[in-house]
RNA sequence: GCCGGGAUGGCGGAACUGGUAGACGCACAAGACUUAAAAUCUUGGGAGCCCUCGGCUUGUACGGGUUCGAUUCCCGUUCCCGGCACCA
């Protein structure tokens, strides 16, 4: 043949036909209504940024896709819907550095990142059912999901310490807080309290964290659930203050110390300590709070382990030992957790001995390693025997903790508790472009839900929408939104102002996907019932405590308020890796950004979506090397000269080649299962060396290699197919099935050990004895050399693999 | 500090329930084709040593252990990534 004349893997004409040819036919459009295997496969959905899609977002969508068209391929009816996160202060400030207006920005930002963009990638999106977060006819239901909460009390409003990022100028819920900095533009986050909307997730925390006991989603994804609850079990416990009618109530783990509290400390903020200081104090103490004030959160983290703090003059009552301790003020107890209050423990408690060191309180030993004292250097924080501990003494200090909690409940003096580090979801925002939260604020009738007749409440054009730091929403500049009449009485009412959250948006956007054809409802329950929960969903981890927690509540909310049946979002979920390039992380700064556009345009989007699967275990992530993505080329461009050179009728009888060619179906199917790609792409590699090294190349051979790519790559894949004279897509061809009998080969590598030291491979039948392949290995010339003249003491077989001769 | 994940050639990475470490790919080298180059095809390689077919020694972050045999299991250590963190 004429290498000139020789067919041309035209990438680029390719994946246009293709492309046309799906949409032409509505291929991925499915009949939601008439399937008989629904597959619900979800990817996380992207905000439409100005910058376009970043690799990170390619890499995300196609490792989803590939396991959707697998299952598509395998014969099940896959729905793989796709929307726009476009709400929130992503796009609101880019659109201020720009100078333009958000809801003029975010069309053209969405027209770009579908129509140049995630349609090239050649995934199986139903478009026809894609979702835009900031459409009226969306966020009419993010409200009416608000006003379902509201009703059911998980909605509130309430004054609190809250997080204020003085950059984007609004409040932000602690999961957008990374360590003490604004999750959107870093800066770093103080506290101010102020009157806010809450959604009450505390309420689930429990089930938040007991469920993570069997969902079936990536470990790492759970273990950061796990430690953001941060479910504690101990008990509460009363000290009596001398002189006062109050009690103090302290939260502990170990109650099994209380023999040894020799001091209490309050957070600064404590509702008591201002009842509790003594005159004398007062001016040391209000110095203190003062102080504490003007610190911000980095000098608090900073100072962790210095110990400040001062007495108060105040004394409370040991419950255990009847004795007066001193009541101090400290920062190092924080008001955000348990009660605000602690116990304090020194001889038990790193921090509570560092602090008596430092203002030179009693240290009592209460738990000993031995059950003998001790001159304490440092807390002993381990288990122990309990000493100095009255009735207690000589109890194990594990045993001690239930005892001792049933003691102070059996007193009506406390009681077993469990505390969770999780806080209520701050909801609302001081910005403009969000849904604006459906309350209207009447004097005399409170804060009343908008019915859900008048939703949407629609977010007013407004020219300027900068926010303006006065701790409300531009909207609260707009008297025309502002003033309205309350839905109970009628009279003048004025508008809540602040807008929600967009990880509200997000915490329910698959609900809506299987019903965007209703309007008067936001999802259809027949449909939400044969399509959901969703089957597999795949996405980054940045979001494990983020919309990954926030979606996990709202479909437990749902469940409880009687809209649905599961409590649990996601039957599966994966956190797939991160991308870098050439080991480092690809940063604009650092001008190692890959730009998708130029793969896709040079290389085809399927090499693309194949090299970014190859890099490493899709779990894990990988680093991308411009070079590296020629050797994906040249796999696609072989299998395109094979198909292309009329292969031959009839089959293959090639013992070792079947024995690949099974053995090539089984594995790519198991590791694409697991979503191992880049190991189910190397056995695709390896059969294609093998099939090439035919003699005779068959096409019902070369028939499977393409149905083995189809999920990596779409395009080539159908146009192969049509090649080999099909005329049906690839992906109702079926995936290929193994046949495990035709795996198993006539002879093995017998492997020769003296001393588990590797003298030979002996090429040997199948099912061969012991005695046989005993001989064989001793007759090995390499294999003597090491056992002359020296005793064995034991030959190990194992069978189809080795001999282990064991000399002396 | 606690929780989770990880460390394997020049590089990205393979290795099932402990059983030939380095699959597959990149880069590299040699050869074939070519006037030449590109493309393509073939071959080669962890390191060190004897260097002759071939063989020996050594090698999966480090130090121990269990085992006939350990990248894999156990104990200890270092470093990297992610989560939590003065959370009582």
């Amino acid at each position: 043949m004429q290498r000139d004349k020789e067919a041309k893997y035209d990438h680029l004409s390719i994946e246009k036909k293709w492309r046309e040819r799906w949409e032409g036919r509505g291929d991925y459009h499915i009949d939601l209504d008439n399937t008989r295997k629904p597959f619900y496969n979800l990817m996380m959905f992207p905000y439409p940024s100005a910058e376009g899609l970043h690799v990170g977002n390619v890499y995300a969508f196609t490792g989803s896709d590939i396991y959707g068209r697998f299952m598509k391929i395998k014969g099940y009816d896959v729905f793989e819907p796709i929307g726009f996160d476009a709400f929130g202060m992503h796009s609101e400030n880019f659109a201020l550095k720009k100078g333009m207006h958000p809801a003029e920005l975010v069309p053209k930002n969405i027209a770009n990142f579908r129509d140049n963009q995630l349609k090239m990638i050649g995934a199986m999106f139903d478009w026809p059912r894609q979702v835009d977060t900031t459409d009226p006819r969306y966020y009419k239901w993010t409200q009416w999901l608000f006003v379902q909460l509201f009703k059911y009390g998980l909605a509130y409003q309430d004054v609190a310490a809250v997080n204020w990022c003085p950059s984007c100028q609004t409040v932000l819920a602690s999961e957008q807080v990374i360590s003490g900095e604004c999750e959107r533009c870093k800066t770093e986050v103080t506290q101010k309290k102020m009157l806010q909307w809450f959604f009450r997730i505390t309420r689930y925390a429990e089930r938040l964290h007991k469920n993570l006991e069997w969902i079936d989603w990536s470990e790492i994804t759970k273990s950061a659930q796990q430690n953001w609850i941060g479910r504690s079990e101990g008990a509460e416990i009363d000290f009596e203050l001398a002189g006062m009618d109050d009690k103090l109530r302290v939260f502990t783990t170990r109650p099994d110390t209380v023999f040894g509290v020799t001091y209490m400390v309050l957070a600064p903020e404590h509702p008591i300590v201002d009842r509790i200081t003594s005159s004398s104090q007062r001016p040391e103490v209000e110095k203190y709070l003062r102080e504490t004030k003007a610190k911000t959160e980095q000098e608090r983290i900073d100072e962790a382990g210095k110990k400040t703090g001062v007495f108060t003059g105040g004394y409370a009552v040991n419950p255990a030992t009847g004795t007066l301790i001193p009541v101090w003020v400290a920062d190092y107890v924080l008001i955000g957790y348990g009660t605000g209050a602690i116990m304090a423990v020194p001889a038990h408690d790193e921090r509570d001995f560092e602090f008596a060191k430092t203002f030179d309180l009693p240290i009592v030993e209460v738990i000993s390693p031995d059950g003998s004292s001790h001159q304490m250097a440092e807390a002993y924080t381990g288990e122990g025997v309990m000493v100095n501990s009255g009735e207690f003494n000589g109890i194990n200090s594990r045993e001690a903790i239930g005892v001792i909690t049933r003691w102070f409940e059996n007193h009506r003096k406390g009681t077993g508790k469990i505390n969770y580090r999780l806080h209520d979801w701050c909801l609302s925002r001081q910005r403009y472009w969000g849904p604006p939260i459906p309350v209207i604020h009447c004097e005399k009738c409170g804060a009343q839900a908008v019915p859900e007749k008048d939703l949407p409440v629609l977010l007013p054009e407004m020219k300027d929408f900068r926010p303006d730091g006065s701790g409300k929403s531009p909207l609260n500049r707009n008297s025309e939104f502002v003033e309205t009449t309350c839905p109970v009485c009628g009279g003048p009412a004025k508008r809540e102002t602040d807008v929600m959250d967009n990880f509200l948006d997000s915490a329910w956007y698959f609900f809506r996907y299987p019903s965007t054809e209703f309007n008067d409802r936001p999802f259809d329950s027949e449909r939400t019932g044969k399509w959901l929960p969703v089957d597999m969903y795949i996405g980054g981890n940045e979001h494990a405590v983020l919309h990954l927690l926030y979606t996990r509540f709202i479909t437990m909310a749902l469940k409880d308020m009687g809209f649905i049946e599961f409590e649990e979002p996601f039957k599966k979920f994966r956190a797939h890796g991160l991308i870098i390039k050439d080991g480092a992380k690809m940063s604009k700064s650092r001008g190692n950004v890959v730009n998708p556009d130029t793969f896709i345009k040079e290389y085809g989007a399927d090499c693309f979506r194949t090299y970014l699967m190859f890099l490493g275990p899709y779990t894990q992530g990988g680093d991308f090397q411009d070079k590296g993505i020629m050797g994906v080329r040249r796999f696609y461009d072989r299998i395109f000269r094979l198909a292309s050179d009329s292969p031959a009728h009839g089959e293959p009888e090639d013992k070792r080649f079947l024995a690949l060619l099974h053995k090539t179906i089984r594995d790519v199917t198991g590791h694409i299962e697991n979503l191992e790609y880049n190991t189910a792409i190397a056995f695709l590699m390896e059969f294609l060396n093998g099939l090439a090294k035919q003699n005779v190349i068959h096409k019902s051979s070369v028939e499977i290699l393409v149905r083995l790519i189809a999920p990596f790559a779409p395009h080539l894949s159908e146009e192969l197919w049509e090649m080999l004279g099909h005329t049906g897509s690839v992906f109702n061809s079926g995936w290929p099935v193994w046949d495990e009998t035709k795996i198993v080969a006539d002879t093995f590598q017998l492997v020769a050990q003296v001393n588990g030291k590797i003298r030979a491979a002996i090429e040997a039948p199948v099912g061969i004895s012991k005695e046989d392949a005993l001989a064989l290995v001793e007759s090995n010339e390499n294999v003597t050399r090491f056992i002359e003249g020296k005793s064995v003491l034991k030959k190990i077989y194992v069978p189809g693999k080795l001999v282990n001769i064991v000399v002396q």
